[in-house]
Order: structure tokens, then sequence, then C-alpha cells
DNA sequence: CTTTCATATGAGCAATTATTCATATGTTCA
DNA sequence: TGAACATATGAATAATTGCTCATATGAAAG
């Protein structure tokens, strides 16, 4: 607390009240790193194009590799991951495993970066 | 080519009409890579805090600092990234820089997170 | 049951990245 | 002009992470 103390701007007064204001208004440590992990999915080229192909239709593991040139290995990890965050699930359907989104905001949020990234 | 081949399962005709069209659909590469390096801003919990003081109000880096806890430094370095990704700007003010967020689509991208999260 | 095909997984490696520490830059105020 | 303050930056380090290679699992078909 001491060290947090010592790291303030000097200027007295004015921006403290904002400061708690905001302060309280942060989501709860738990909140945030679950939205920071969350967000992590989407910040790596393979698992974007994963889920891009993804939202175009439900697809098995070995399609998605060929689809994209990345080894079967890759994509099975990165599925992996995807299917920890709940952002994809699967089914087996004879020796296939079919992979598919399993949450609608996956489609919202990557909107929402596309018209972020397209000016 | 002749070793992407090779991972395609064995299963002949049906899926490939479907992998050929999901294939036209896909963004082009420079798309997909920007979009997984927004997303990547995202991705991390102190660049997370930061843009979520900013949602609640402009302020300067030492009150940032403050208000999370985090050394100057740190944040300073995280700010240099997100002002690159044109997700934050700032104005001198005195002897402070004023940070405040650059782009609306900022608030909807952590919305859109935040609604996933909450279940 | 044995082989084959689709997928999963673990170890190891290389690359990326977030932080710290020390210091530089630039602004204000005396 | 000089001292104090706010911020930026570079180098070094530690931790995380994505890939490859080899191999394991497990369903299916003969």
């Amino acid at each position: 607390m001491d060290e947090i103390d010592e790291l303030m701007c000097a200027e007295p007064g004015s921006h403290e009240d904002v400061v708690g204001k905001v302060r309280e208004s942060l989501p709860d440590d738990d909140t945030l790193y679950e939205l920071a992990d969350l967000f992590k999915m989407f910040g790596d080229s393979t698992r974007m194009k994963i889920m891009f192909v993804l939202m175009e239709s439900e697809m098995c593991v070995c399609d998605i590799a060929e689809l994209l040139g990345i080894s079967q290995s890759a994509i099975s990890h990165q599925l992996r991951i995807l299917k920890q965050s709940k952002l994809i699930s699967s089914r087996r359907e004879g020796k296939n495993i079919v992979c598919f989104l399993a949450d609608d905001h996956v489609r919202s949020i990557i909107d929402q970066g596309l018209s972020h990234v397209l000016e």
C-alpha cells in the first residue's frame, strides 16, 4: 500500500474522487482475467482461422487442417484450447470428429473486431 | 501442395464441395492477421484493466498506475502498444499525459466479451 | 482380432511477450 | 537556469505459448 501511494502523481485533490469512483466501477479480478483469457483465444491467427471456418460450416478436424494448410497436430492442439474455453464443441460421426461453434458470441465478437479492422 | 493433400481425410467427394466453398469465403490473410493482432490487445489483463479504466473516464498515466497498482513503467509500455493499435490516444495537459479511448469499438468488443464471460 | 484411419497428447524447442530496473526526455515552477 | 515531477524507453530476464515430431488412443471395417 505504501509503495503504491508513492506512485501517485503529486497533484492533490481533484484527481482523487475520479480515481476512487473508477476503482469502484471495475469488475472483480476473476472477471477481468476470464475476459482477457477469452480474448486471448481470438488473438492467435490459427485459432482465428479455425473459428472463421466454423462460422461457415461445421467440419471435421482433418478437413480443417487440409483447408487451412496447417498440420493436424497443430489444429488438434488449438482445438483443445478452444474447447476448454467453451467456444467450440464437437461430436463423433463415424471415424471423424465434427467441430462446430459452441457459442453465438463468437460471431458477434469477430464481427465487432472486423468492423474495427475494416475501418 | 502434395503434402497438404496427404492430410486430407480419405473420405472422397462429399466433403470437397463444402471445403471449397468455405475456403473462398475466408478473409484474406492480411485481414486475418490484423484481426488476431487486434484481439491480442484485449488478451492481456494489464491492457484489459487499462481499457476498462478508460471506459469510465479519461485519466493521466500516473493515475492509471496508482489505481491499478501496477508500475508506471509497465503501464507506459502497454500504453505504447495500445496507441500503436489505435485503441488509445492521449494529449498533454500540463505535466500530465491524459489518455482516452480512441475507438468506440473498444466498448462494444469488451461488452460482447463480457456477455460471454457472465454466461 | 487386426489393421487402418482420424484424432489426441506429451516432450522439446523457438519465438513472443510482459515485467523490472536504470536511465533518458521533456515539462513546469521556483 | 535548475530542481522536481511525469512519462518514455532500452536492455535484460522470466514466463508463456505455438509448433513439430513421435507416439498413443480409439473407433471402424475387413
